[in-house]
DNA sequence: GTGATTGCAAATCTTTTGCACTAAA
DNA sequence: TTTAGTGCAAAAGATTTGCAATCAC
């Protein structure tokens, strides 16, 4: 195998002050190979059984949000009952396929919000999520 | 005590096609006797439960539901593990309090997207959500 | 009466936690 | 070594479901 990804991984793991271990440079090459995945602990985790890279589901959920702590991922929120974490963490918005439950992002500035409310006084802007839901159009279209 | 809000809430639960039992009744009145509610199901049931009106939380969260398919709530997912319920359906948008968990309209239409993405063949739009997320204020102002 | 609705408890699902064990530095 | 990280199994929430009892029509 190659150790190219190994390298540029193991160099992320280290700037982001996280211990580079066997199963965080696996879990970290599983979701940063693709670009603008979004993934669900569970998703990850069977991915790495797949991989021939046992990793415990606990050891799933805290990497990821130590990734996500770390700021090289970024967790959206758009069905009730589970998280997807995107790596793409630039600024950008989701289309959510409510048939399927899929995420995907929409591309470049495709979508942006024209004005912003006055903030309630005390707070300041976190961020701004804007979810396109869709459906299936016709009786017949698939996902 | 008065009825004229039982009788609007009883035609408006017959008019969704829902038989207007007693604990629908009580939760359609606790919900949309104040406008621009954003309830969980677990504050609904505790609510109702002061209210001297026993509704397990079973049928608390099925009624949510059955009141959602029928239009009379709209649910929204901001943070990971719960739902909130909205009575507000009109076309709007949210505020997101991430230190205290709390939703609340963004008045009118204070915030707008500006351009529509092209959507992926063969779905249509159901609906966009905009979240604007407010952190407590730093207390040294950044940019 | 008859079928819809409810309540309860058990079941599910996702996510978190406690703690002994293992591995990176 | 020493300390961070991992795995397991149990716990914790939130939500759902199965089914007998109950209620609206």
């Amino acid at each position: 195998m190659n150790e190219r990804p190994f390298a540029r991984v193991i160099g992320m793991l280290q700037a982001a002050g996280l211990r580079p271990t066997r199963q965080r440079i696996a879990l970290a090459r599983l979701l940063f190979d693709r670009s603008d995945r979004h993934a669900t602990a569970e998703e990850l985790h069977a991915e790495a059984d797949e991989a021939r890279v046992p990793v415990s589901l606990a050891t799933v959920y805290n990497t990821l949000h130590q990734f996500t702590e770390a700021g090289l991922l970024r967790e959206v929120v758009v069905a009730p009952g589970r998280s997807y974490f995107d790596t793409n963490t630039r600024e950008h918005h989701h289309f959510f396929y409510e048939n399927s439950g899929r995420i995907e992002d929409i591309p470049g500035d495709a979508v942006s919000v024209s004005a912003l409310p006055q903030l309630p006084p005390g707070h300041r802007l976190a961020r701004i999520d804007v979810v396109v839901r869709l459906a299936k159009d016709a009786p017949e279209k698939l996902d």
